[in-house]
This record gives structure tokens, C-alpha cells and sequence, in this order.
DNA sequence: CTTGACCCGGTACTATACTACAGTGCGTAT
DNA sequence: ATACGCACTGTAGTATAGTACCGGGTCAAG
């Protein structure tokens, strides 16, 4: 198994080694083994979990909602029922991502059309004209 | 046309009305006309402009994505190409987002399942398991 | 013609999410 | 064994996106 430094952590995963030690105090990543020199080990689940964080971040998750996300699980004491709905409203959540942005993604292939097709622009926001949200 | 100031557009879009005047400074909204007592005049057109908004930084966009989101049009000085490549570029990270989302959401649905069928959590983040960013 | 709700610009403060030191200790290659 | 890079904790500073407040003007109901 591949074990790395907070700075080998850092550089696969194109994140500051502050960062890394943020979300640590922050509760994102669980506290790492560590050698008898202090120093922390990582290893390829804790890049995978680094990798989702900042993807889930680019989706418009905060901190907070990530942490969620990721503590749905473990949690033997709690019910399977709250699980479940903690779940299921997060599923809702991303339903309701999804298809908000197919609408901002329809309109953005209209626009890609109408410079193929004419030489004719909208001449207001093309996004605001055709999303009622 | 209805017309409203400052108070009941905030109230109707469910947005602080100094954050109003905060995204007029910023660019987002366009300035508005002023009544002699150079109050701001709102339409309808701005409430679906600053719901878009809402819903866009919800999204993961940030304010400075948002106003080029909108300004993909009106720049008749720019050419139709140079829009072409910045809404294709725009469409691409939609895309990429509603692919990560779908992912996100498979395992949600498989989360939810689980706890349904057999009294099973699974021991680790289940966000994490199968995601491969 | 006053009074209370609302608007004005401007400035200062806040929360979130980093990012950058400072001072000190570890690791390893020479 | 020493020097250079990298790690450690802790604290301070920054960017973004608001949010709150101040002193003052406006509007309209009574």
C-alpha cells in the first residue's frame, strides 16, 4: 500500500498542505496514523476522499453539507431510518441540482445554435430569458 | 408592468436588500432606473434575474461565473466566435457537473436501498466507495 | 405637516474557506 | 554530523460574499 506525507498528499491531489490540515481540524478527513515523528500518513483512500471533497465543493456543497455527505454512514448508533431520510433529502437535493442545470445547459446549446446558424445575437441574457426558476 | 423598489423586490426574491444593491456594485444586476427621489425602480425582469442568481450560486457558481453567464450576449462589439467558444466552454462544465452529480446521486439511491431492504449499513462513507472523481 | 416605514450612499463588520508565516523539529543524503 | 527540505503547531492575514449600521432624505397616511 502507498503511504505519503501530508506534501505528496498535497501535490496528487492539486491541493495547498494547509488545506489538507484545514479540513482535517474541520472533520472532512478523519485523523491520520502518524509516525513516531508526528508526522501524518496518508494513503490512497484519503486522496480519494480529497478528490471528492473538492469536486463536491466545485458542485456548490459547502464544508459543512460535504461532511454530511460523507458521514452517511458509520454512524452504527443512529437509526437506519435517519439515515434514510437524511438521504433521501439530499437525493432530492441533488434531483433538484440536476435538472436546474439541464435548463441552464439547454440554453447554452440554443446559444451555441443561433452563432452556427445566423449571425444573429439575443439581445438580452439568453440564460434569464428562458429559465423561470 | 409592475414596478417595485428595493424592499418588496428583496422581499418577493427572498434576498437581503443591501445584498441587492451589493450585486448592482458587482456587476450582476443592471443599474436601474431612479425615480426624482433617485429611489431604484425594479420589474419583473429584475425578480427573475435575481432568482437566477440565487439558483446559480446554489449551483456551485460563483458571482464572477454568474455575470459571465449572463453577459453571453448584448457585447455586439464582441465577435459571434469569441461567445461561441465562452458558451461552449460554459456548456462543458455544466456537463461535467450534472455527470458528477448523477454519480453522486446513484450512490444516494443505493444508500437509501439498503437501508430498505436489509438492516446493513455500509462501514465506510458510501459517497466515497464508488466515486472515482 | 408630522410621523413611521422605507430608501439613500458609505463604511465597517461577519462567516466561510482558505493561505501564509513563524518558530521549531525531523529525515536523509553527503 | 550537518545541511537542506519537509513536517509540526499555532496564529494571523486574505478573498469572497454578504450583512449591519449610520446619518440623512422620501413618501404617504392621518
Amino acid at each position: 500500500m502507498v503511504e505519503y506525507f501530508v506534501g505528496q498528499l498535497a501535490k496528487d491531489a492539486g491541493i495547498n498542505v494547509e488545506t489538507i490540515r484545514y479540513y482535517e481540524k474541520q472533520g472532512l478527513l478523519p485523523k491520520p496514523r502518524r509516525r513516531d515523528s508526528h508526522y501524518r500518513i496518508y494513503d490512497d483512500e484519503d486522496l480519494q476522499r480529497l478528490l471528492f471533497i473538492k469536486r463536491a465543493k466545485e458542485l456548490g456543497f459547502t464544508l459543512k453539507e460535504i461532511r454530511e455527505l460523507c458521514r452517511l454512514r458509520i454512524d452504527y448508533d443512529a437509526k437506519c431510518g435517519d439515515i434514510k431520510n437524511l438521504a433521501e433529502q439530499k437525493l432530492k437535493d441533488v434531483d433538484n441540482r440536476i435538472r436546474d442545470l439541464k435548463k441552464i445547459r439547454t440554453v447554452l446549446a440554443k446559444l451555441i445554435d443561433q452563432c452556427v446558424d445566423e449571425d444573429v445575437l439575443p439581445d438580452e441574457c439568453p440564460i434569464l430569458e428562458s429559465i423561470k426558476f
